[in-house]
DNA sequence: GAGTCCTCTGAATCCGCCC
DNA sequence: GGGGCGGATTCAGAGGACT
């Protein structure tokens, strides 16, 4: 990345964000979270979501006009975004009934390669007071890689940890922003009116960055992201029209306090963990070449050479190979098919001895 | 309606859904519910953990060369859809990521006003096997009106009655359609590789339908929208270009009965409602609408009506109300008063019914 | 019969480093 | 960038076999 020096880390930009995100160098940011205005038809202005809704347009050319107008700054601000965003990152992105096929079809049509939609369940989502239709609890999020080749990141292994050790699902439970976290003016009025809730993005940021990364907002309103984002120790960049919200976010973040890297960092999937071949147990005399293997049912034997190869009859190579061929499988993990067997009898996965090794230091 | 005698009602059509669509005459549905084809696009096997091999929804009518042959196909649907419904009447559409937001911005570009987007959280999904995504727990549905200005049917009173008197939200919980309510042919395997729950059409069709009124399913598949239209006391039409799909759907059809039309009926206006959500067990089909219920002694007799109230006479509303007004005592609890009569003339306790259900979750 | 264990399966855009 | 291959990866529920 060499053009590292014209990235505005963690700095609030004020002004149009098609415009701030082109004075951008390309593939420089890790991922964006766009929280954008929706689309609300009148007079061809962008409102956010608790503004009143516009009743009453049935002529087909001016829904039409409407959506193409919408549908034209979507693309326009997602274009930018995708130059922006490096190969392999990933990009989210909320909405509502009213917006989020729109964005969503943006997304596909400009390339996005779509990985999950997300739902945020809302604790306690604002009653339907008229009665005419269910209760609005939920907002969509939708998650993407830059393309369909990408390499993203998915920091798996702490997804589930953060879900009492299953896998996460796609749809998560949060209350809305209320109470202290609620920005609020001297009025006590609140200052945005769609400010998310930090546990959203803490969720979001953990699941695909690593402390160091760059996050790029470009309707950043009053700083959330930037605030979770330092918070964890990753780089921002915030983009927001409104002064006035770009200065409650600056203040909003100066106050936030990064916590130590050792407790930012994710749980690393097994994937990144330093890899240990089969040989160096062999090496170390953990599993002594001539040491006879088993499977789980004791089917098939078969004794370890001096190289780290296994051999069983005129089966031989790694371990994971003999074991795809004893059992006619396309393939198989053999550090999770073979055991030693013990001289009580009992059967010890190699993966354990790994285990150990891998912990006590190369 | 004067072009009722045209509507080929309770019947599946045979054929492709654009062509046959365009037989039936305009303004003469009052809702439709569809299925569409995903779009999925898998490439190659996927395998569990364990080495077996995932049953991919792989289907030659699931097959596009890309979005744009998808959304030509959308459109073209969606716009005989609209054409048949009447000016009051309602559409749903199920979809996931792959294709949903295609379909959300096709039904706006086409004039539908969008009314709820509802998510199906699943209560047993298939997780996600390498751990490189979220687990893909929900679908969603769109519901909307034939036009904004459409003075459409919710049965905000029935909905709430279903949901321990609350507001039905837009996120429903339910569990796949497995079991003995997947259909299967003689081999053991399932006949449709998408069927689904009976409980989720039940939730629709009670939610913006009456008894007596004409429900419209282009993709019918096994005819599930078509048994629980039967059931509620709606009528349908069906249409299904598989004959072998059709087939299966109409020997299922046939074995539905229609419950009495005062079961069926949704409440007209607010009542006292029961305290714990028997709702749901009208939903999953655990004490079907249209169950007679009686008391210990069998002095009494009451009916279950489709949105979870009980209904006696004159006497009607939730199963703790109804039990005590025929007993003439201040109160009572309908749980350990009403028991449902098996074949056997057996009573059993509804209590009962609630404790399974509760153990398993929501 | 009760309890335990095993098997099967569901709308799935499902790996990544090294050579 | 393509091929080879090491090795990482699953939850809930139903149903059947077995103790």
């Amino acid at each position: 990345m060499g053009t590292g020096l014209d990235l505005p880390l963690d700095e609030v930009m004020v002004g149009d964000c098609i415009a701030m995100l082109r004075r951008l160098p390309p593939a420089s940011v890790h991922a964006v979270f766009a929280d954008p205005p929706y689309n609300l038809q009148l007079k061809g202005e962008l409102r956010r979501p608790d503004d009143s809704i516009v009743d009453g347009v049935d002529d087909a050319w001016d829904q039409f006009s409407d959506f193409a107008a919408y549908d034209a700054f979507t693309r326009e601000w997602l274009t930018e975004c995708r130059r922006v965003l490096r190969k392999d990152g990933t990009l989210w992105v909320v909405g509502s009934y009213h917006n989020v096929f729109r964005l969503g079809t943006a997304m596909q049509d400009l390339g996005f390669w779509i990985l999950n939609d997300v739902i945020w369940r809302k604790a306690n989502p604002m009653p339907n007071f008229r009665g005419r239709r269910f209760t609005n609890a939920h907002e969509t999020l939708i998650w993407a890689a830059r393309g369909a080749e990408s390499r993203y990141r998915f920091n798996y292994a702490a997804m589930k940890s953060l879900n009492d050790d299953v896998q996460m699902r796609s749809d998560w439970y949060f209350p809305l922003c209320t109470g202290a976290e609620r920005l609020r003016g001297e009025d006590g009025k609140k200052l945005h009116p769609t400010q998310k809730p930090e546990a959203l993005l803490h969720r979001v940021l953990v699941s695909c960055t690593q402390p160091g990364e760059v996050v790029l907002d470009p309707f950043l309103g009053t700083g959330t992201t930037a605030a979770v984002a330092k918070r964890l120790g990753r780089r921002f960049i915030g983009i927001e029209r409104d002064e006035g919200y770009a200065a409650a976010a600056r203040a909003r973040i100066e106050a936030v306090e990064a916590m130590p890297e050792s407790a930012a960092l994710a749980l690393p999937n097994k994937r990144e963990q330093p890899r240990v071949a089969f040989g160096l147990l062999v090496e170390r005399g953990l599993v002594p070449a001539g040491t006879t293997l088993t499977d789980r049912h004791k089917r098939w034997r078969a004794v370890v050479g001096a190289d780290g190869t296994l051999r069983c009859g005129a089966a031989t190579g790694s371990i994971h190979k003999v074991g795809a061929e004893l059992q006619q499988a396309p393939s198989c993990n053999g550090w999770t098919f073979w055991h030693i067997e013990g001289r009580d009898g009992r059967l010890r996965l190699i993966d354990e001895i790994r285990t150990e090794i891998a912990t006590q230091g190369l």
